[in-house]
DNA sequence: CTGTTAGCGCGTTCAA
DNA sequence: TTGAACGCGCTAACAG
């Protein structure tokens, strides 16, 4: 019933041995055109189906390729999961799915199973870092399995990253607050012990001092990721004498709560008042006053992550290649800063 | 280096079988106390870890579980998935992920590949059904491998089922609107090839038939679940010589263009015109009109799902599980359908 | 309570 | 070109 065919069997049936099967099957080894036809043959009319778990037993390769991520209901990384699992698959590798609950003990726990499963390699986002945490991704490298990190990275030696440029999303996103107009543009930043978001920040900074635009502190407020924070800050910002023209967020849900804020206190968008996301979520796009941000391409982010691993894998050389690579941000303008007839 | 501890090295270290150690560490048979702490010591002390591989093969049980949606980016999957891995996570199992692409070809080639992994489990969201597809279906029940469907299901002897009840759904929503004081209501309707939208619609005409409305044949259009058909297919309705004053939509993205078109064309809602969508897609609450939808508490799916597939590895008596569980779909009325002060 | 043996299914020596 | 034998790491059956 449940019982599979194994090489054992048809060699049986050929009255050959089970290497013998082995070798044809492979292709590898010279092996007389006439037997493994025949071993073809078989093997299809047995309906035969190599056993993975024995093969990895064997080699010690698993075939499966481990993904953790903060929770995967999130666009951001339900999008590069699906990247990695569309350049994956088609390689012959199952994608593992693991979430961290932006818990570090988890993650860790998290790390060790997939360890533990010997998966082929890791690909993740990580949370909050630690020093304990630090040792678990040093048991991972010492291993020889490859690792990737994803979005929320860290240099680390012998470390691939795939990441958008921050810098350069803050950057752009508050020139072009500049751009149309505002003068006064606070930030509404995430956590700086992760380094995107102390990134973002970095690219608002330069792009004020670049347009001779005093920073001031009051006009940068850290949220969490949540809309009710963003409703929070912006009541904070409109309290201030000198009140900001603009906001630029380093969350898409804070930015979500600033307009909501905004509009509740009869602030008009853009025309008084202009905000900008970052994430691209898909509900910016959907809202009646549409929200710009900016898009990090996850999915690209997901295959081109899948990409670094297969390379890295492939590669026979005892050469160990950690490749960076950073992703250009795109700005998406849409109606909540968009003075000007644009697009 | 990337070597690890087995039980033959713990053996050799105490002088003692690789059975006993395998023993001590299972906690199983008789052993002696003494022997079993001194295994748990010099185990820690070497840093063993259970070879998941080896135990895989002995067993013929992976530890892993198979799941196949038709992309992971989309809300309802991703936080049925995010489900599944919370309950099995801690019980051992590892997620494996597929995406069908609700490409039929795609769907049976994950499939095969998923008993080719032994999984232990699969528990997927059907696409589009064909006779092709349920020989696959067919092959996974007869491996004995336990089969549960979720939100997409069909009848299949053997095969376990969670959904909501879509034909309450769709009953609840067009009762609502009803409720509401719409008379001409109006059904955006998935391919009934699937069940689910079949059954939605049948909620829906018992909802009319109920409250001694008639249906109207001009009043049922069928759509993909973009947002362009919600526009294009509004269009339709409203050049009718009698136009409906609602839309009951089987799905957010539909309703989401509907919304859209009815606004384009200066119609008030809810005032003139209501409209519920299906799913709870997170940008519904957050449109600036918030859109009134059916939650289909996808994470809870998940869960129950996965509990439904412990209890069928779990059981030991060969008396097959086959479990239909079926949710309650919630209304959430929200502004474009909420004439009465309600909540 | 513990040792011996065997086998899960496969690939890979070493001989022939 | 093929066969025989072994090992990957673990558990289970059968002794003792």
């Amino acid at each position: 019933m449940g019982d599979r065919t194994t090489i054992y069997d048809i060699a049986k049936r050929l009255n050959i041995t089970a290497a013998t099967v082995s070798r044809a099957l492979s292709n590898n080894s010279k092996i007389s055109k006439k037997t493994r036809e025949l071993v073809f043959k078989t093997a299809e009319e047995m309906n035969y189906r190599q056993n993975k778990l024995a093969l990895a037993l064997k080699s010690g390769k698993s075939n499966n390729v481990g993904v953790i991520v903060p929770r995967i209901d999130r666009n951001i990384f339900s999008a590069v999961i699906r990247g990695i699992e569309e350049n994956l698959h088609s390689e012959g590798y199952q994608v593992i799915i693991c979430q961290s609950h932006d818990d570090e003990k988890l993650e860790i726990e998290n790390i060790d199973a997939l360890i533990n499963a010997q998966v082929d390699g890791i690909i993740m986002s990580l949370t909050l870092e630690t020093s304990e945490k630090n040792k678990a991704i040093k048991r991972i490298v010492k291993k020889g399995i490859p690792l990737i990190f994803f979005d929320r990275k860290k240099d680390i030696e012998g470390v691939s990253t795939v990441t958008i440029n921050d810098f350069e999303g803050g950057y752009k996103a508050t020139q072009h607050l500049i751009d149309q107009g505002c003068k006064e543009i606070a930030h509404l930043a995430g956590d700086f012990a992760i380094e995107i978001y102390e990134d973002r920040y970095k690219g608002y900074r330069e792009a004020l001092s670049d347009n001779g635009i005093e920073f001031r502190e009051e006009f940068l407020i850290h949220t969490s990721s949540k809309v009710e924070d963003g409703q929070k800050a912006t009541r904070a910002l409109l309290k201030l004498k000198e009140r900001p023209d603009a906001i630029f967020s380093a969350s898409d849900f804070v930015a979500l709560g600033a307009i909501q804020e905004l509009r509740a206190q009869g602030i008009k968008i853009p025309q008084d008042f202009c905000v900008v996301g970052f994430s691209n979520e898909p509900f910016t796009k959907f809202m009646e006053l549409s929200m710009s941000t900016i898009d990090q391409s996850p999915r690209d982010m997901g295959k081109i992550a899948a990409n670094v691993f297969l390379e890295q894998v492939t590669n026979n050389d005892n050469v160990k290649i950690q490749k960076k690579v950073v992703l250009a941000p795109e700005l998406l303008i849409r109606d909540s800063s968009s003075r000007l007839p644009i697009k």
